[in-house]
DNA sequence: GCTGGCAGTCGGTATCATCGAGTGCCAGCC
DNA sequence: GGCTGGCACTCGATGATACCGACTGCCAGC
């Protein structure tokens, strides 16, 4: 709905004040390649831009910063992602090319691998245990009274769970109850845990098994998932000016399960990025978030993304996210 | 080696160094109920002190703030820890009374509570899995050639290694691998994994057996604990008035192992509190890291302390972090 | 040996002038 | 009619100046 004139130099606007962090003056616009006319035609312009709601002025005698609005204007036609620049692109193959170990630290250093990408923060939403199959049950004896369930998923993870036993129950009981719980509940969903496993005569072992089936079935699968890897959380203070703003962004990343929340609401939402208030939370007012899902097998998994300051590179983030989602998908089907 | 008076006058500049963080004035000094001296007398001994290193004034009429000599002074000075007050005695008893599940979510909650009770950062070092016993090894096939092997230890935690197989090797034999590993592992310290484990008389299976035994004793045990537990990051923040500053300790507070290795250097050195370069990390320069181990069972195990800048509590903080590791340890050591 | 008093220092704050980047607007040109 | 050069104007940033006040160091006197 902006004439091609207006759109360049909203986009040099956003570009300059990208690198810059200052204000933009119709001067620079001006001399902006693919914007050929003087800098009085371009403060008219600019003057519409700002009446119309996309760009701002700290004070009057000052150059033009871009608004929420702008911000979303310029990410919504910069069109597709585009690939990453050669150093970065590299990164990201030697990245996947080392990558080895276990999903947790895998995921971790995804996270740290998108900060470096950026110089922002990399945020990784591990894939949701729900329709991962279980391979295998044990449950192991730890005192007389405590056992410990321990689930073993197709995707490498191992889930816990410490129970209390109501009295005391004798190890083999313990162990009889692991061996029936691994036969019955090996190759089922995670999230498809049966209600009940079949008893087998003795009321120990059968209230072991309960127990542990009992505490798979409530435990799935949105309190698992909760956990969320943060990369370069440091970054944050080059971010923002602002000390205060600085720390409630900190305070955000700090409660997992506000980010993994967040993510999803973005990716459901059919963003890719979310830009100051559009992310629905008040200390991101100044942040922008660039996001990603991911799948596994042909299934959405899980989601990635970089936070930083409303004034990111979008299109080096974009395609930083793209790039990293895609491999890290490949990745892990491969693996299954 | 400093008279009462220097002595008394030292610590008041230091506590209202502490609580205002600004530079204080001889005339604050006299008024300090115990200092019953004039400021004239306060500015002479003021003058002393500052030769001899424990003040130093940031220009010529400013009052004097304190350098590390002094901190150290005052924290030697001190005495035992002595006991927390009212409201935070009631925030621990509380905590302890509710804290429940898994160890690693305690003990991400325990760092939590330390910097709620300080308003500073809290860090928890596990304890180490070094001589808990293994209570079971399990070895389960993820695909035709990678087996994921899982030990769970006496102390409810476990641990996972994922192996590559360097042939296939059909399930049957992986699950005989298990059984064997379990019946030889299971009771023995996780530090003292014997060199090999005996023959079955199958190759298959003692291949993987053998590989399982190796990489449990490669990773045995500095390895696996280079975990931390970091709660309160974002009161970095709020610690120090350089943004590059709050950087930089951010950093350090990423870097697990580093932190690791920092809580251990300083508790070895038979330090309860280490004080700007005593800490022996540039970065924590204007930082100060009040430490304590704790005891399962009477063993060392694993440390807390809090991370916050020099002119923090130290009483406070101090008497936080004894009545923490106290706790934890009881707590932990009760579970067992 | 302590203290009141005094001269001196120096950062912080307010005031003021200057500078310059940038604007809005208008008359004139194509 | 739309673009442009030019011009008056705005206003933050910068720097000079003065002043205030919180300190200090020092000294004479109790």
């Amino acid at each position: 709905m902006l004439d091609d004139r207006k759109a360049s130099i909203l986009r040099a606007v956003v570009q300059e004040y990208i690198e810059t962090a200052q204000p933009v003056g119709s001067g620079k616009v001006a001399e902006t390649p693919g914007v050929d006319v003087s800098s009085a035609t371009v403060r008219n312009e600019m003057a519409v831009l700002e009446s119309e709601g996309y760009l701002t002025q700290p004070h009057t005698s000052a150059g033009r910063i871009p608004t929420e609005k702008g911000y979303r204007y310029f990410v919504d036609t910069i069109g597709a992602p585009g690939a990453l620049r050669g150093e970065q692109a590299r990164q990201v193959s030697e990245f996947f090319a080392r990558a080895h170990g276990e999903l947790e630290e895998m995921l971790e250093s995804t996270s740290r691998l998108l900060s470096g990408l950026t110089a922002w923060t990399g945020v990784v939403v591990p894939p949701s245990a729900a329709d991962v199959a279980i391979r295998s049950v044990q449950v192991v004896g730890l005192s007389p009274t405590t056992v410990l369930a321990v689930a073993v998923l197709a995707d490498a993870t191992v889930e816990k769970h410490t129970l209390e036993l109501p009295r005391e129950i004798g190890e083999e009981r313990v162990n009889a109850a692991s061996a029936h719980l691994a036969a019955q509940l090996t190759g089922s969903m995670r999230a498809a845990v049966p209600e009940a496993v079949a008893g087998t005569g003795d009321a120990d072992t059968d209230a072991v098994s309960a127990a542990v089936v009992d505490v798979l079935r409530r435990t799935t699968p949105a309190d698992t998932a909760e956990e969320v890897f943060v990369g370069g959380a440091s970054r944050v203070a080059s971010a923002f000016d602002a000390v205060e703003t600085v720390q409630q962004v900190l305070s955000v990343l700090e409660e997992q399960l506000v980010v993994v929340t967040l993510l999803r609401d973005v990716v459901d939402r059919g963003l890719q990025v979310a830009i100051g208030t559009e992310t629905g939370m008040e200390p991101l007012a100044d942040a922008a978030l660039v996001v990603a899902s991911y799948t596994v097998a042909g299934e959405r998994a899980g989601s990635i993304g970089v936070l930083g300051p409303a004034r990111m590179n979008y299109p080096e983030a974009m395609a930083a996210v793209a790039a990293v989602s895609r491999r890290l998908g490949d990745r892990l089907t491969s693996e299954t």
